[in-house]
DNA sequence: AAGTGGTCTAGACCACTCA
DNA sequence: GAGTGGTCTAGACCACTTT
């Protein structure tokens, strides 16, 4: 950082669109740096950063710039910041970032906290919908998938299919049980955190099979779920269909 | 704005939550005034406001104050901020915008321009729940109501039922004909700016009207996407139930 | 009292747009 | 070249938390 807005600067995979070439500012560079040591692990989930005083110091920039690169990654739920005690590293099981990334609630607005069940884990070879969509290419290796139900005061209400790439996530098909939270189980675990999801939203007719485990007639309406989970690092690392029976519970999307 | 952090000073409706009171940042009155002569209609959608320099000489703060009041409006998708160019008021028809209010997707993530026929729009006293939805009070006058559906390539693929505030939107029932995007009427007609909406999503059965227009058999499943669309002075101005099938189409959701 | 993040200022310079 | 927003710096002071 001792030549400034050095015209070569590389322009990482950061997410942000239509950059142009030749200008990259300062913050944006500490941003990757700060960003890339995450998700490289060197401080774990609920650590403390070094404060702004000290980054600024060791990556010679001003405690301003520092800063910028610091609100920038809290915009994006990586990092929170808590005035007079710190910055820390995002923990999954923080219930704004819980809730974050389970958008059905009550019908009253509730939060609500459904129970799972693993029905089977298996390993298996990918199909192509499930390489293509988590980026596996020949040798990388099989995928694990889970089938759970969740269910609240014990009616299944949920019942979902996830796939996850087996290279991310050694040994946990033999695991013997599954928390509630299989985020928090990624990041303690397995070092990966979820940064961000995109959702595909569906209705469709209940089959014979989710409707029997969701005690509904066949062909009754569910709301098909269909994410793409990504790490910090901005990898696709899971892939979850879910059936939701929406009679008492419902999604909700904030638009703004 | 001349005695700097006066405690006293007032912690107008703008949506923060958890605010202490005795203390307002400078950045966040600025702010304030500044939204609030937005929603009073000082700038038109698409007009430029004035330039950084001049608001922080007239509101007699710095720029770097102005700059971060401008930053938190644009994150606000208020107004946009062009390098070279000015600070202009969001419109409407914006891309951006439009895109940002409609989340019905192609099945390959392209976006989709459904055409709308009104079927109907009708004036009368609001039922309990759309008087409570829209903050209505006993004397506060009726609603109108918009019956439409909307169709791709001729196909009906949404039937929805809008309900508004008659009170805001004077003649909106005579008027000859409704454009697609109801939004740009809104603002450019009635100086109503949508800034947020919320919405709650279900699967349902279709009912044997709605099979009817959307060329389904009944019962079978739809999206109903309900929606309380806000004004930029964050007051409810649009309730919006939208029942879509989704077997070519399906919502679009961003977790991040 | 010490240390943290948050605000505010003032000034310099850069990138971009347009006349 | 003039005007705009964007970046970067340096320093002062404030609010909050912990010791």
């Amino acid at each position: 950082m001792t030549d400034k807005n050095r015209p070569g600067a590389a322009a990482a995979a950061t997410g942000d669109t239509t950059e142009n070439p030749g200008y990259r500012p300062l913050y944006k560079q500490v941003r990757d740096i700060i960003t890339r040591r995450l998700a490289e692990g060197e401080w774990l989930p609920g650590a403390m950063l070094p404060s702004e005083q000290e980054l600024a110091r060791s990556l010679a920039v001003s405690q301003g710039t520092v800063r910028k690169a610091l609100d920038a990654m809290a915009a994006e739920n990586l990092i929170e910041r808590r005035q007079g005690r710190g910055t820390f590293v995002s923990r999954q099981d923080d219930e704004r970032v819980l809730f974050h990334f389970f958008r059905l609630r009550g019908d009253d607005g509730s939060h609500v906290f459904p129970e799972s069940d693993v029905l089977g884990v298996t390993v298996d070879m990918p199909e192509e919908d499930e390489a293509r969509i988590l980026g596996i290419s020949g040798t990388d290796g099989g995928i694990i998938r889970i089938r759970r139900t969740r269910s609240l005061g014990g009616r299944p209400v949920i019942v979902e299919t996830l796939t996850l790439p087996a290279a991310r996530f050694p040994g946990l098909d033999e695991r013997d049980s599954l928390p509630n939270n299989l985020y928090v189980l990624f990041a303690n675990e397995y070092g990966v955190s979820i940064a961000r999801a995109s959702e595909r939203l569906k209705a469709v007719a209940a089959d014979a099979h989710s409707a029997e485990i969701l005690e509904l007639a066949p062909g009754a309406p569910l709301l098909a779920i269909e994410r793409v989970a990504y790490s910090i690092a901005g990898e696709p690392v899971e892939w979850r269909v879910s059936l939701c029976r929406t009679d008492m519970l419902s999604y909700a999307s904030e638009l703004r």
